[in-house]
DNA sequence: CGGTTTTGACCCGCGC
DNA sequence: GCGCGGGTCAAAACCG
């Protein structure tokens, strides 16, 4: 519906500057995840390669990792749709994809995410899921795709920044920041 | 009982 | 204009 605006400037409250949170930080740090990232290779309908070298059709794809130019598209995006319905538009957002060899669909990245849809896609015999993150301030989204040619492959696109810190990544820091703040007075 | 998943309907862009 | 493929909505079901 249309009630759903996300306001202005989202409030710094996390050290360091009001930085876009790209998603994955328990994601990156591969401890807790058991699928491994793999390469990512040819696939139907999607130009992957252009897609993680930050030059595909869509033109303002970037690499993960590139925070700079992630701010700046932060910026320049909540200016965007407003469509008769209220229906969000193809805004050129951020999007990243790559491919995990897992059991499950859903690989924990240490955000909350609520699962809005399934659809068939043409080419594969699994379906695909559609996520949005659940905070409030944020429209995070990503899609979840098992391969019909290798089922032990797991796709997983996102698209756009989190504008809000994750919960379980501080809950995994708090105890190192405590840590380091006391070994930090000798 | 509130948040999440499920699932069919709806919407929209695109190619013919 | 129409059909298809893909993305989203929303109500009901589900679950802790």
């Amino acid at each position: 519906m249309e009630g759903q605006e996300a306001p202005p400037p989202p409030p710094p409250q996390f050290p360091s500057q009001n930085p876009p949170y790209l998603f994955t930080p328990s994601l990156l740090l591969s401890s807790s995840l058991h699928p491994s990232i793999i390469e990512p290779q040819s696939l139907p309908d999607i130009d992957w390669v252009g897609l993680l070298s930050g030059q595909s059709g869509l033109g303002e794809n970037r690499p993960f990792m590139d925070s700079a130019s992630m701010v700046a598209e932060n910026g320049a995006e909540e200016e965007k749709d407003k469509k008769k319905g209220g229906r969000m538009k193809k805004t050129t957002r951020p999007r990243f994809a790559f491919q995990t060899r897992s059991a499950d669909d859903v690989l924990d990245d240490g955000y909350r995410w609520r699962k809005y849809g399934q659809k068939a896609v043409k080419n594969s015999k699994y379906p695909r899921s559609y996520y949005r993150c659940t905070h409030h301030t944020c429209n995070v989204k990503k899609q979840v795709q098992r391969l019909s040619k290798d089922t032990s492959i797991v796709v997983t696109t996102y698209e756009g920044i989190h504008n809000h810190p994750c919960e379980k990544m501080m809950e995994t820091l708090t105890p190192l920041l405590k840590q380091m703040q006391f070994l930090a007075r000798f």
